[in-house]
DNA sequence: CATGAATGAGGGTTCATTCAT
DNA sequence: CATGAATGAACCCTCATTCAT
């Protein structure tokens, strides 16, 4: 449903971990960690419940590899979007694009990323990632502030965290990408592309 | 803990159901509906499981009322602060103040409310309130819109949803209500109060 | 079926709990810790499985209990036999009786506290309590050997295990008691009582 | 770890089930029959589970073969020592310490051969090998006290219970041989070799 | 009002077993 | 010979719910 995967698997094997992973970030987004059944992930993907363990040791252990899947997923599209080029406004902007297509594109992937329970207790992989992404907002961000861009006043992490809560808010909710980028540059006045 | 409730309680039977609420919020905004049980939930109130059928019918009636408390106690607080005299820059600046301070106040329930898997699947009673609560809220953005204090161009559903997003995000990250509230007039650039 | 009780249950739940206790130790008997399914020990406690526990926190802490009843049983029968008082040989052979005794009378328990795989990796409850009864059996050993009535070459700790183990294989084959006694006194040559 | 190979093993495939077999009895004298999973033997043999099956065709049927080479074994080393030659004193103390012999070298295998929960339900190959292992033991034991060496009153199948449950109870806690030989002798007054 | 006790459904997990490759 | 992958049954355990006391 939604390809997030970060290497291409071949053997059948790698196929059923993907339709694992893709069932499981489905059934997480709507009921929640711990509302979500292996039994209705595993039906999901056809398979029995117990054919899970063979790709994953434990329940934890899928959420934690797609909490992961999302994470560096996201960041891969930020990657190719918002490239070291340009002037920071068109850097910001294309960051607003990249972090609006992520939460498109890997819809259940993104809601479970987001979620508010998983700012903690995750394992550190997942924190490493995240942190990175953030890193790099921050950067944007800084860059936007030093150039009038946006307002100097506040810190960059705080408008980072500002920022992407309102894009997730719009993206969860299925808002258009494209509106939703033209309705923060319009707030945030920023000049006409 | 965090004192949420609609009527004065009194007598002894009040109390235990307000400590209920409070564990149950706590609890689901820890873990998630699902993964909050009521055999913790009746541990953190000093209960047995059993005796909270005594004030809930049901575990489904216990998280709906956690809800309806977070909801409805949010919209007094927007009622008591941007109440309809001034200028519409002042009353989205006091509706900001109102947001915020509820998020702090209220945490638990405010996460559990805002919690993005709570939008469908609630209670008549719950959905009003929350229709009520979004309601006032695009009057705000729709009269500081056509005052030029927001930007003109998005539908104010959208420049709604953004900002309370904004806004979330820094509440439940336990961002100062006053720094945030800061941080989002400059980026909006709104005049100075 | 065999009364192996501490202390004296009264209310409902200490009797459903002696109840599962027997049916543990029966079914671990027969099957060992691992084969002792909880099905099937709550079948024989006419009980859901579920029901085990609230009177269990874990299937573990019920084999743990079993133990701790064979071990104190067995202790409370040495003690009210092989008083202090008599000759070494008098209290040797009512040591003998009583550990016979045990045997037959707590056989489910005794069967599961005799199983080799519980020397190690038991909770310390249950280690001190063995311990204590190895220490009494030893001191009527080491009494005997001073007295001439049991050989004095080796040493007690040794022939203490080799008695021990002489008599569990007679009892757990639910030989007589009375013959078993018999034969073992006259094999070690003790003069007739 | 501890051979007890029957036939020479020739060709890869012979090494495998060795090495399966000793993995098995080392897993199972731990765990008991029930705790013993193929999983950790495979792991143990360095093999996939799966490949058990390609020597044996079932766990019943890898535990039966532990049991046959676990008695097998030790009848050969009874075979080998109590020699039908010598006074009925001299046969004693040889099949006393064929015995401790191959508890001491079978170690795994003679722990699960003993394990009381393997004297019912056993296939014919197995109880037939028991059968004969007990018959040659009543037999040294029926010569020892028509000869006077053991006191005559008790019956040869009981006598021989208790010394094989004394020698096992030293075997398993891992005594020395020598010494637990010496203990039994001396205890049963047997005159100095 | 509250508790102790029990239920039954369902969840996560293990495991013996099978089979195509 | 051996493996990777999958199955399905059984397992231990949790939990919402009920009810007599």
């Amino acid at each position: 449903m939604t390809g997030a995967s970060t290497e291409v698997g071949r053997g059948k094997g790698d196929l059923t971990r993907r339709r694992i992973l893709d069932a499981a970030a489905a059934e997480i987004a709507r009921h929640g960690p711990a509302g979500a059944s292996l039994g209705a992930i595993a039906a999901a993907a056809e398979l029995q419940t117990g054919s899970i363990y063979f790709h994953f040791a434990s329940k934890q252990r899928l959420v934690e590899a797609v909490l992961e899947e999302g994470i560096s997923a996201s960041l891969r599209r930020l990657d190719e979007m918002a490239v070291p080029t340009g002037t920071p406004a068109q850097r910001l902007r294309a960051g607003v694009h990249a972090h609006l297509r992520a939460l498109a594109e890997l819809s259940d992937y993104a809601a479970v990323v987001l979620a508010p329970q998983f700012a903690a207790r995750q394992p550190p992989g997942f924190r490493a990632l995240r942190r990175e992404y953030l890193r790099r907002w921050t950067e944007l961000i800084a860059d936007a502030q030093a150039d009038g861009t946006l307002a100097a006043g506040p810190e960059p992490g705080e408008v980072r965290d500002l920022l992407i809560g309102a894009l997730n808010a719009a993206g969860l909710a299925g808002q258009d990408p494209a509106r939703t980028a033209d309705a923060v540059f319009a707030l945030l006045r920023l000049p006409p592309c």
